[in-house]
DNA sequence: AGCATATAATTGTATATACAATTACTTATC
DNA sequence: GATAAGTAATTGTATATACAATTATATGCT
């Protein structure tokens, strides 16, 4: 015989809820990353998009929002802090006088080499939290939705 | 004989970062209950505060944010918000001047269950993405940093 | 060529988030 | 009971985030 689970509304929310574990993941984890990055000046989001320039070398914002799934003017807004502290510069597009990419600066690149300790650390924190299942279905999810987009 | 892999720095925390995957993921399961709920005019993050204001009947901020993960000035400010619109009410403490509990106003309650059928819809995507081992993956880490603490 | 439409990116506005500093009160200690 | 230490919560400041509106430019159609 089955049993039955009379579920309030909020119970139901509260314990079945994705976002609500995804939201408090993220917070966990952002944490993480964003303490062993605090000596370095550069927090989790910044190095979203550091990474994905350093990648593609040249990058148009657009592709930015398409490789991390974030809103065009989050990175227009974001870029903007990160070229103000000499991370990335802009090239204006020859071709088309609205467009232009971004690039790491010679900062950037060295940021980035600076920061790979710190990084490690971080990541190593945050497999142990998420067990090797966690991490496995995390890029199984986001490569589902890299493929949809 | 075994592969050698040679990955820059950029290459190797793009790939594996769990943050950055973290963040990508978070932002699309958001977006599923934002546009699932934004007919009712309310926000996954209040969701969250909503159903565990719900739950404890009356909530102090420092539970809130101890179930949540959550800085209690981030939730200071999101009450305001859901006090604002009616939802949530606030009690003082007879004992202590200092402090006060929240609950959810009948406005607030009827939210809850009205947005019921939205949060479904939502959660049915959200579980589709995500998949039957990552369900499993993210309830188990939660419980995990909820335990830590 | 000229106008309508599409596209690239920014700016306006609002919410979410966290750390640091502050305010207001309570508890412990002498 | 006065003062020091601790605690509850807010407020100051900065970043992150997204939707809507706007600006500037390019492209397609006639």
């Amino acid at each position: 015989m089955k049993k039955e689970t009379h579920c309030t509304t909020p119970d139901l929310i509260a314990q079945d809820c994705i976002a609500v574990r995804m939201r408090l993941l993220n917070r966990v984890v952002t944490r993480i990353y964003d303490d062993a990055m605090r000596p370095l000046g550069i927090k989790t989001s910044q190095l979203n998009i550091l990474v994905v320039t350093a990648r593609l070398g040249l990058a148009r914002p657009a592709e930015i929002c398409d490789r991390l799934k974030m809103d065009i003017s989050t990175v227009s807004r974001n870029v903007d802090r990160m070229r103000a502290r000499g991370w990335i510069e802009v090239v204006d597009d020859e071709r088309d006088a609205r467009a232009h990419q971004f690039r790491l600066s010679a900062q950037g690149r060295q940021l980035l080499e600076k920061l790979k300790p710190a990084w490690e650390k971080a990541q190593t924190k945050a497999k142990k939290l998420l067990g090797q299942s966690g991490v496995t279905a995390l890029v199984r999810a986001t490569e589902k939705v890299r493929e949809r987009a």
